[in-house]
DNA sequence: GATGAATGAGCATTCATTCAT
DNA sequence: GATGAATGAATGCTCATTCAT
């Protein structure tokens, strides 16, 4: 990635993003003050301020930048995938991996963000109906060639799916990870895969 | 129930949980402020700490008693069900009749409690942990009477269906309701069924 | 006065008040800080957000009630003299007299207030334009018994007579107060006198 | 003017001190940061402490920059004029007319001067009484001629013109200038001659 | 038990000032 | 000289908690 908003530790901005993540994952939103960013980043507290106007755009700007990263893997991934079961298995082994590398991205994108303000949770919806579409497009796409069943209510069979990941991820980013994540796709996906098939 | 932990609002005690229940629900654990409580309640701030030490431990009580009284409701559905899908289909009935007459109280069960600092998530806890044990153990009735398949890693069925009851729950508490939660009830019993099913 | 808004130091209120008079008028409103009027009044820095919205809400509620106890003093000492120079000395007798007595308040309502922000502002401007009303209808009144010109431009004349007694009051106030104030009453009330004399 | 204190705007220098007074002009000193100041004039943050040791430095030489000027258009004005009444009325309109013609100063000379700090003010302080002895030297003169009384206390004469004159023009300043000062020359001049006069 | 005024630690945020480039 | 990113001290304000009545 070239562009302006990249996700590099190079630039302070960077520096201070990654700091939130870490920070926000580990501790969860109010219990993270600027201050302990601040110091994970190596800037002065003020220095925050120059990038983000308030505390809470840090959650916001991390879930907008990651989310876009998580689209960017997910595509590449399912590229070439043909609908309905595969994708879903690629779909899910891709997620855990991801948040299995990064347990704190994963507090702050399974757990945290809920205790900002609704006023600012605004900010996020996009990122979070942008998930919640893809999703729903894959199982469109495995409705239309016939994989998964066409009587299901696409929205009911993403709040399945989006859920029984939340739940996974969650529970196994607040427990003492002595097991893998990666394993859990395989059974993971057969549930889904026959919950959702015709 | 005659004991002294009744959700009756005849107590003072009984109208703090009842209002921290619908503070919490609407505003959130961090936006409600021990003075909402108590406004809601109709008692001087001070008195709230008559009967619980610190604000957090409202959030704690509340879950306790509210999750007894969901495992009596349960326990009362659930006899004489046959194991397998037919107890399920009956466990989610009641999952979401119960949330929908109650949504302040679907918020405080299914988003705010994960506000509250990780010590103090300990005495939430074991109410949390006998929700999913009951979970388990439908799931595990269910194997043994071969409706569920003996294969099942039991726990990441429990996170599945948890996880899907959540969403589920969460999505339509934040909505603007104009859909009924119990309509959900049966497709979601079908694919859960499908999920489980040998 | 048996209002709930006397100026009594009796309660906490009033101490506080009384306390910001006391440091506003010693620093200016900038240069004084919440917890300098906790500490002049003896309590604790929140105790001033029990009573006070913010902190410019200090020098309004000031402004509000020591200028209605101006008014109060200045009716009684006006009552019964006779329309123009005499009305006009003793208004000018009694305008120095209160702020000789002190000090503080005499930068504050004459420096100090010019410091909050104009949206602030707004809420000192009543009592301020009641202050210039008061000065008109003694120019008004000496007009209409023919001891003032009728020609004058009163609003004119209202800033000649607020703008000597501001410049006047500042300078001593300012000063090192070795001169007396009162005794700057005659000699100003002549040359105000003939300023507005027919 | 060749000097290095000009006040042109070709220098850096000058367009710093220009930006100041439009700046503290219409937001006040302390409403002003150093940043709006900069932008103002075109130039990055850092470059005005190449000109200026801290922010209350800029309104001291504003003060002490402008005053000069002041004082300069003043003495051309007053070149000839005859003592006592006709020398006064001169005063006043080009007073009026400088202030007039530069709203921003006007707010900067009679209002905002007085936020800033107390050791600060002292190098205002020469400026200031500067402009007052010009007044306490044209009523002297007045006094010498004959012209006016020569019982008057110069000192508080010169706190009746001063304060009426600041009166007018703040009064002007921050009303929504509908009116005009340079008419209120006329009016004002016949009142303070004669309050002067003997 | 009930009250609610008082407390003060804690935190987000601002902004004058510095300094490496 | 010019820049503007970085700094961090300073402060207004909140709110859980206490306690005298």
């Amino acid at each position: 990635m070239a562009d302006g908003e990249s996700l590099s530790t190079d630039t302070t901005e960077g520096r201070i993003l990654a700091a939130a993540v870490s920070v926000f994952g580990a501790r969860g939103f109010h219990e993270t003050t600027v201050s302990h960013i601040a110091r994970e980043a190596g800037v002065a507290t003020g220095t925050i301020y120059n990038y983000f106007h308030q505390k809470e755009d840090l959650l916001v700007e991390v879930f907008r930048r990651y989310i876009k990263r998580y689209h960017l893997r997910l595509s590449a991934a399912l590229k070439g995938t043909s609908p309905g079961s595969e994708s879903l298995r690629r779909f899910i082994e891709v997620h855990l991996a991801i948040f299995e590398r990064d347990r704190a991205l994963a507090q702050v994108f399974h757990v945290h963000w809920r205790e900002v303000r609704p006023e600012i949770r605004e900010g996020i919806l996009p990122s979070l109906i942008s998930y919640f579409e893809k999703v729903e497009k894959l199982i469109a796409e495995g409705q239309a060639c016939g994989a998964f069943a066409s009587t299901l209510d696409r929205r009911l069979a993403r709040e399945l799916v989006v859920g029984a990941l939340d739940e996974v991820v969650t529970s196994w980013a607040q427990s003492s990870r002595t097991r893998s994540l990666a394993t859990a796709a395989g059974p993971l996906t057969d549930m889904l895969s026959r919950a959702l098939c015709a």
